[in-house]
RNA sequence: GCGGGAGUAGCUCAGCUGGCUAGAGCAUCAGCCUUCCAAGCUGAGGGUCGCGGGUUCGAAUCCCGUCUCCCGCUCCA
């Protein structure tokens, strides 16, 4: 991880927030190429959801009616209460300690330790700021930590305006916000994220099917990411580890160096949300069936993927280090449709011609493909710099490219090298970045 | 938030029983070079030693505060 983070900022993947103010715990600032990772990802993300004819895009507002926490089950949900050992300094969940041992509160810590205990501190992990100038109770507001929610508030909308039946869904990116108790593991936790969230709406009588079916699609989904399928797997959670809406949840994990964690939740929400929004908004939020009559409040199965995460994994899963001639080389075997610099063109030398037939071809790839030129130092080195980079193809104009149109095409993954006729370059990378 | 460890150049670190102008390797930039997997040579830039305060003739070094990072407890996308 350590030089993961450090490969990060060497190459202007990723930052630490607010850096030259010492730092700002959680908060990390995405460089040129991560940015383009990221939104790579993402874009993708997108395209693989929206292109889909059942499913329609928002981008509702990150603040909302304090309502809509409420009847989320946010504002209660999202609290937990913890309990320290004063002699120990362990800290528990009060719900935990419960069940555990007492149902009465206990006062001392269970077992060997016996140590006295705090009193329940209430966490709330939503962040709360005022909406206008004065800040009152009744001004508070909070920075969702959901996209979801978003969505579900604008069913009716989508639903009407877009004319859709059942099955559809509504996908939404965005950030959410979480006072975690310990954020951590780099970009892995972070009170600030950005969240990949589809509902789907479904008759309630098809919701298992309906979970099934996404439930691969998801996996199938990272899986094309370019990440090695074996560290990839599901996890069920189990029924008492379900969050407060959910009736079913499966997680997608990656095994990042810090163990298994989740990429990825589906979760059968059922109608949990609908009907608590029908019940605090007063407004009706059912679907009308016409071909069958039929009335109900959908079902949601939602996928909801952390996007820095899965940017996360990626970078995890590409990190190589190799030896190379007694030399280690770091390389960054990122699938080459996203990655954030695609082709890098090199002159072989400073010459003046050399230079200006680099310049002529890498314009004709740089409005189709994120792409670099670089003329300092050997060969050897500037492929070195694209390989910790993650650029998949190194394009070289030697003197014979003045004669023969041709140049050479070197590959990240296998370091071999192609003679390529600079006519069919095109055609070419056409058929590498598919 | 609690316990443990750590912050010195872009990176990895040395210096830390107080005392020359704070160093090294790598990286970066410029120059030489018909240069294809980190070659070489020449030169350059870059640090108020995380930040603030204190002790002292003098602080990277000692003391206090604070911020951040890493490992555990805990939580989730």
């Amino acid at each position: 991880m350590k030089t993961l983070v450090s490969l990060c900022k060497r190459r202007g993947f990723i930052f630490q927030s607010s850096e030259i103010y010492g730092g700002l715990n959680s908060c990390w600032d995405y460089g040129p190429l991560g940015v383009q990772l990221k939104k790579n990802i993402e874009r993708y993300w997108w395209d693989t959801m929206t292109l889909r004819d059942d499913i329609e895009g928002v981008d509702a507002s990150i603040l909302m009616h304090p309502r809509v926490w409420e009847a989320s089950g946010h504002v209660e949900g999202f609290t937990d209460p913890l309990i320290d050992c004063k002699k120990c300094k362990a800290r528990f969940r009060a719900d935990a300690l419960s069940e555990a041992c007492c149902p009465e509160k206990p006062s001392k810590h269970p077992g060997e330790c016996g140590g006295e205990l705090t009193e329940a501190r209430a966490f709330n992990l939503m962040f709360k700021t005022y909406m206008g100038p004065v800040e009152t109770e009744a001004s508070r507001i909070f920075l969702r930590p959901e996209t979801a929610q978003g969505s579900y508030v604008n069913f009716l909308n989508v639903q009407t305006t877009m004319r859709k039946k059942t099955p559809f869904g509504i996908a939404q990116v965005g950030k959410a916000f979480r006072n975690e108790i310990t954020p951590g593991n780099f970009i892995f936790r972070t009170r600030e994220f950005e969240q990949m969230e589809m509902q789907f709406f479904v008759n309630p009588k098809e919701d298992m099917k309906w979970f099934d079916y996404w439930k691969e699609e998801r996996i199938k989904w990272h899986k094309s990411l370019g990440i090695h399928p074996q560290k990839l797997r599901f996890y069920e959670h189990g029924k008492d580890q379900l969050a407060h809406y959910a009736k079913q949840a499966f997680d997608v994990q990656y095994e990042f160096p810090f163990g298994w964690s989740e990429l990825e939740g589906i979760h059968n929400r059922t109608d949990y949300d609908l009907s608590r929004h029908e019940e605090f908004s007063g407004k009706k939020l059912q679907y009308l069936d016409d071909d069958t009559k039929e009335k109900y409040i959908p079902y949601v199965i939602e996928t909801a993927v952390g996007l820095n995460r899965t940017l996360l994994a990626v970078l995890c899963d590409a990190y190589h280090e190799e030896e190379v001639k007694d030399e280690k080389r770091v390389v960054l075997k990122i699938k080459p449709q996203f990655a954030p610099v695609q082709i890098a063109f090199f002159p072989l030398s400073k010459k003046d011609d050399l230079m200006n037939l680099t310049h002529n071809i890498k314009n004709r790839f740089s409005k189709k493909y994120f792409s670099q030129f670089d003329v300092a130092g050997s060969i050897g080195k500037r492929y070195r710099r694209q390989d910790e980079a993650g650029t998949p193809y190194c394009v070289t104009i030697d003197f014979d490219s003045l004669e023969d149109k041709k140049v050479t095409v070197r590959d990240r993954d296998s370091m071999k090298q192609d003679r390529i006729s600079i006519d069919q370059l095109e055609n070419y990378f056409e058929d590498k970045f598919k």
